[in-house]
DNA sequence: ACTCACGGGACGGCCCGTTTTT
DNA sequence: AAAAACGGGCCGTCCCGTGAGT
């Protein structure tokens, strides 16, 4: 109810559109004035809210890079290789399912990555995200299961919708640990 | 081979050109002219071997269809879940590492989808090799390794450019069959 | 001067910012959004003060307008042509010196002048002033010299920033008048 | 009536109609459109000749390079200042009156320079024509003179379009010598 | 087999002006 | 006095496709 909340509320209500248009038609499928559109307003409002495409983008991927730095950087902290991996993994399938529709386009768009160069960020984050996984196994294997892991939850996380949110997560955990070689840690009861 | 071959020869030359665009700027973000460009001529001699658009896209993807076809229809005719699987998976790798460019651009890019909306195969053919590996483990689990997997594999091909053939494969195999629960299969001589 | 003066101090600082950018970017290529910002303020501020472009490019010539038809209204009461063109030609220096960035522009720019077909003053004035400055030679060469030292002495203002403004003013008068062929008058004490 | 002749005609047509239009709405307010429209063509049509508004700006700018980095380039190898100012006003006059309508536009439109900073030639070109006509009088006053001449007699020569070439000619060389301070050269005939 | 010239249309960016709110 | 949000519209750029020409 405050003023700041009505401003960032209709900035949300932009970021929103974009991201559900975003996964009907790809980045560079969306324009501008689809965004208005979807809200009832025109492009000129759009602009209003962004000064130009690169800075909606980066709004967009904003609260997902943040999520994503902190899973990363929280693991990197940790001692072993495998506790590395584990946490980075749980922490990425997280990040995942509360971005279930943007991810899975970010993922594969290079038009997206043509759109966020002025963010270097994004390119290093998942470099070090990719680090982390191959690190359980040595070799040009680690290094694939790695790809394949981060590539595939993205996208399957994206396909399944109807799915509940508990069990897609135990399963994609599941398949990421199955596929990197990570033990299942035991649960607290036996 | 005379005249058919050289006008052939020509036309794959505008398709290699397309692929290797759309790997670098999405599907969307590739203009005729771009093509034209990569090839040093102009926009309509692209227009004079494609008429359209999507007759362009129809050819890129036409081996690629062709090939995947065979694949999933040669493992349905075998007698257990297990072989079915082990086939397409097989298949489905050497299909990726054929088109090693081409797959991961399709598998995430929606506008893609929109343009091929005119090839109905596509979807279907997709869901019956989602379908052939999601069979190995009943419920909700199978389906969503399945999804892994095929998505995992497209978009690990398309970044490991450095690895040789062989080896790419025999690590891509293994992490899909490990991501599904096929075990490793015997060799005709023991 | 208590409400009034501030209001119109206000005004005042507009109307410079938008002289300063009318000379560095002419006046078609200055919005009202690149005046808002050059005082800090957003363009509603600008249209809040004048209700519309037309007003404030009127707001902007007034007071060179004032200053200049009165130059030509009390030359022309004087009797001799010689005597005349002296007059005109003096107070249009100092009118220049007065509004050094502004007369360079308005000299050159049809887009100005589109500007100001609500102000029929304007180019009215101009040929009142050329008159006087051509009557010296009648004939064509006297209307060609009036031509070139009307624009020359206002673009040569608006380029010679470092010069004082008493050098910079005789000078100007100086070249003025040889261009025209008039003798320099003698001053009140022989 | 060879092939070259059509197609340079064809963009000669675009260049022509730019000019045109710069005359009457300035640089900044002339649309690629409006030049469309003055030849019955559509704004794609002036995109396909140019393929940008600064490739255009520089394609009219070119032939009035030309002819002034020749002008002064020969000017610079006389002996005495005399001689080359006198061959430099003397290739600006006749610059003038070729580009009668291109030059006052250019001369005081800051629009137009921001369109031509790919081209330093420019700013140069006018940098060292002002100094072969300001070094026949050293000091600030030559530098003065100089400037009212170039900018004087290119916006003379823009308003005086009733005159015939040669009294025009006549006309603008008298003045500028004058106002210079050079004298008259001897024609042939005493 | 390919080029040239062009139409129709879309998109991103921006501008002018209005309304509402503070 | 100024900001916030927005509509309507233009501009530059680009794209797809056509048709005449060579």
């Amino acid at each position: 109810m405050p003023a700041a909340e009505k401003t960032s509320g209709s900035r949300q209500r932009f970021l929103d559109a974009a991201v559900r248009l975003f996964a009907r038609h790809s980045v560079a499928g969306t324009s501008l004035q689809m965004i208005g559109d979807e809200l009832g307003v025109t492009k000129a409002a759009v602009h209003h809210h962004f000064r130009s495409r690169q800075e909606l983008m980066a709004a967009v991927v904003a609260p997902l890079c943040v999520q994503l730095t902190a899973t990363v950087d929280a693991a990197a902290t940790l001692r072993t290789a495998h506790a590395r991996a584990e946490h980075a993994l749980t922490g990425f399938v997280d990040t995942v399912l509360t971005h279930r529709q943007l991810l899975p386009i970010l993922n594969g768009d290079p038009g997206a990555r043509e759109l966020l160069i002025s963010n270097p960020q994004v390119g290093d984050l998942t470099a070090r995200l990719t680090a982390l996984l191959a690190a359980v196994e040595p070799g040009p294997g680690g290094r694939i299961r790695a790809d394949i892991v981060l590539s595939g939850l993205a996208c399957a996380a994206g396909q399944n919708h109807d799915l509940d949110h508990t069990a897609l997560r135990r399963h994609l955990l599941d398949a990421g640990r199955r596929t990197l070689g990570l033990r299942t840690p035991r649960t607290s009861t036996p």
